[in-house]
DNA sequence: GCGGCTATGTATAAAGT
DNA sequence: TACTTTATACATAGCCG
């Protein structure tokens, strides 16, 4: 009853968006604005709670540089930059090449992740679509998709640490 | 009156908490953990939506180096500094002793190895279950076979590498 | 394009296993 | 010790001025 008396909803309210590059200009100019904002206040949340140092860099979508520094972004730079000229420099090539053959290996996690995300949508939709039952129901949901995830942020988090030690490793052990 | 029939709360769910350093050295961990899995996912996101470029550096509480690149962040910086020609040269700064963390001692590397073997497990065993459990025997189709085959060869990839790496190591890992 | 407003989607602090 | 669950805090899509 009560909802009879309810106000008509005077927005739509926020609404789920698929991840991926947004088409209108004028709504990724938007978008990228809040969101960029959004990005640098968790990263100053994560510096603060948790007492460290980060940097970022981002480039809108006109090209204009935006970054965000704790202390300073330079600062965190040229930690980055010490560090991996000393690791390329200190083992050999393949040491490096390993290395940065783990550059991007986030992004392709998510890219795959990403695609097997669209097939479960895809193969949901025709299941449901069948309605052949309730066995769909019970077996596909979003903590499907959530292990998926978790798998591969598994998979790279672990690929990521392996080969850290395995490098911090064979320096030690030179075998 | 429902409101008596409804089950005992069993969590206090998400708190408010001040954005202040965390004095718990666990909690510190966890949340560091946490908050930068979701930094570098709202990353992603802002770089697909937008059809941007950004790089994240994060060193841990524990001084280890996070990034993230999108296309990849060395050509990020790349950019960064070229743009803004005040950058210091690496190597004239104090010494990085960042990289030297990764070395790291004796006692941690093992305890590291420890936790990636049982992570390691973990994984398979999920991987193995997805395998065999029935919403996917029962939902599969070509392509997300084709994608499974594509992590179980991810999975053994990483177990050869690692096996050309640390083979000294090998007798630490079961498999 | 900029900021404010909802209503809703998403991240996550704590507790539980 | 780490992973999962739950309830809640927080971020933000679509609108409007």
């Amino acid at each position: 009853m009560d909802n009879m008396l309810q106000q008509k909803k005077k927005t739509t309210g926020r609404r789920k968006i698929e991840i991926k590059k947004l088409d209108k200009e004028t709504n990724k100019q938007v978008t990228f604005s809040k969101r960029r904002q959004g990005l640098f206040k968790k990263a100053s949340e994560l510096c603060v709670l948790c007492d460290v140092h980060a940097a970022i860099i981002v480039f809108s979508p006109a090209d204009k540089l935006y970054s965000f520094g704790q202390p300073n972004t330079d600062a965190i730079l040229n930690s980055y930059i010490n560090g991996t000229t000393e690791f390329t420099d200190a083992k050999s090539m393949e040491d490096s090449s390993t290395y940065a053959e783990y550059n991007g290996q986030y992004e392709e996690s998510l890219k795959m992740l990403e695609m097997e995300k669209k097939k479960l949508a895809e193969v949901e939709n025709l299941a449901k679509t069948w309605n052949r039952g309730d066995w769909w129901n019970d077996s596909i949901d979003d903590m499907s998709i959530n292990q998926l995830e978790q798998f591969m942020i598994s998979l790279y988090e672990l690929r990521k640490k392996l080969f850290e030690r395995a490098d911090g490793l064979s320096m030690m052990f030179p075998f």
